[in-house]
RNA sequence: GUGGUCGUAGCUCAGCUGGCAGAGCGCCGGGAUGUGGCCCCGGAGGUCGCGGGUUCGAGCCCCGUCGAUCACCCCA
């Protein structure tokens, strides 16, 4: 800040992505639409600012996320917005402004924002790709949102990746048991954590969730909500249950998933990578949300989603040793000794049909053109020097085989390329 | 918000108890006049994060500050 004269930076917690590395977030999205699709699910975008009452009521002013987290900022216009900290509210509050007809599945790609501390896997501006199921309330719509993430997840090559099973129970259920746990907080307040001794009246579960030892002791004798489901609850949990293990998803059951966002109810899960360490290990989430729509002004609409975190997935990746995917060579590059008309021209029909070719600029020497094409990773160059340019021909010389080189015709080498798709 | 570590070339880093800013990689050019990869030669590129202090002299010591990184908390 005090740096005046220094060269201004992406800001802290923030990160540019550039190639190589971009490529790999093309592929996974990519990927990812790709699978939501096949699911019945269409690309939304929203604005990625609201007015900050979305996520209050939606996430909970009591969440850390929102408390303590959220990018606020009043506008020109005295306007209270926020930069969207989660997914989910967004796309809801979306579906109560234009009412599509239900059942209505989205799914998004969308930068988020919260102010804490940078670390590992931990940014200001972190990326998510993510789906939400408005309008059913049917298990069978919780089983296809978990194995569609389940499959996108182990389709990307993470082998250690642990399905975490949760239900929060529901308006009907979850009020006894919070009290019941409160009550039972209540009665060993002193054997509570620090935090979670001032706070555990505010939100009663999120002691569930606590790592300290004080809290743990406290709660492995509390009950747990999976006990305390009413009837409903309970069919439900158990046709998602079935549900995953007919199409052979694994799954751990755990009783203290408690999710940081208020909205959740019932069915609640995570994924974590055995391949990350600590508190990072969360590579993505999600849950029903049964109340949110109303919550927001809708029409009671039940709900279910998940975000995924793209770059906790591609730390994941390379903690497991999944080697990245590389950007496509050219199929050609082009060597123009004659002022750079040529290679203009034949770049531009080769690309015309569809290939992926370069070219060097600035009238350099062979040698330098020579050593571009060379790094450019093209199988083959296209040289191009008095004598081609003089009989309208080009000399093919292959870069990565053996072979002889040899000048045709530019019109034979199209015509060539046109009927086997392959440049040389 | 709390604590640890670290800031020297585009990148990875060396630089002794203070004494002329370095290497490798990368980039640019050249190695008998149109041929890349290996090799050889040459070149460009640095307010040593920033500000102050100590000193004849600071990349090195002291103070502050900014930034990066890691951990706690919480999460993706």
């Amino acid at each position: 800040m005090s740096d005046d004269n220094q060269a201004p930076r992406a800001p802290t917690g923030t990160h540019d992505v550039l190639p190589p590395e971009s490529w790999r977030w093309q592929r996974f999205v990519d990927d990812f639409a790709r699978r939501a699709d096949r699911f019945g699910f269409g690309m939304v975008h929203t604005p990625i600012f609201e007015d900050a009452r979305v996520f209050r009521r939606g996430i909970g002013d009591e969440s850390e996320v929102v408390g303590k987290e959220m990018y606020e900022f009043e506008d020109r216009g005295g306007r209270q917005l926020a930069l969207r900290p989660e997914g989910t509210a967004s796309i809801v509050r979306a579906f109560v402004q234009h009412r599509p007809a239900t059942p209505w599945r989205a799914w998004y790609v969308t930068p988020s924002f919260r102010y804490e501390r940078p670390q590992a896997g931990r940014y200001r501006q972190h990326h998510q790709v993510g789906v939400e199921a408005l309008g059913s309330e049917d298990p069978d719509v919780d089983v296809e949102v978990i194995s569609l993430a389940w499959g996108f997840l182990t389709g990307l090559g993470l082998d250690q990746v642990t399905l975490q099973l949760n239900s929060m129970g529901c308006a009907t259920c979850r009020p006894a048991y919070v009290d019941e746990l409160r009550n039972l907080l209540a009665s060993r307040v002193d054997e509570l954590c620090d935090e979670h001794a001032e706070r555990y009246a505010i939100n009663p579960l999120r002691v569930l969730d606590c790592k300290k030892a004080p809290c743990i002791a406290v709660t492995e004798d509390a009950p747990k909500i999976a006990e305390a489901l009413c009837e409903s609850c309970r069919g439900h949990h158990d046709r998602v249950r079935v549900g995953l293990v007919d199409l052979g998803i694994d799954f751990v059951e755990n009783p203290r998933l408690v999710r940081g966002f208020d909205y959740y109810t019932r069915t609640t899960f995570e994924f974590s990578s055995g391949a990350l360490e600590g508190a990072q290990n969360a590579v993505g989430g999600g849950g029903r949300y049964d109340g949110l729509v109303e919550m927001l002004g809708g029409p009671p609409t039940p709900g279910i989603g998940f975000g995924i975190g793209i770059e906790r997935a591609l730390l994941a990746l390379d903690a497991e040793g999944v080697p990245p995917e590389l950007p496509p060579v050219p199929s050609a590059f082009v060597v123009d000794l004659t002022g750079g008309e040529a290679a203009r021209a034949i770049v531009a029909r080769l690309r015309g049909l569809g290939h992926k070719v370069e070219r060097a600029y600035d009238g350099r020497s062979m040698k330098s053109q020579m050593k571009a094409a060379d790094r450019s990773g093209a199988p083959v160059a296209l040289i191009i020097g008095a004598e081609e340019a003089a009989t309208g021909s080009v000399t093919i010389r292959m870069l990565r085989q053996e072979a002889e080189q040899r000048t045709v015709a530019v019109d034979a080498l199209l015509a060539d390329v046109e009927t086997t798709g392959v440049i040389g």
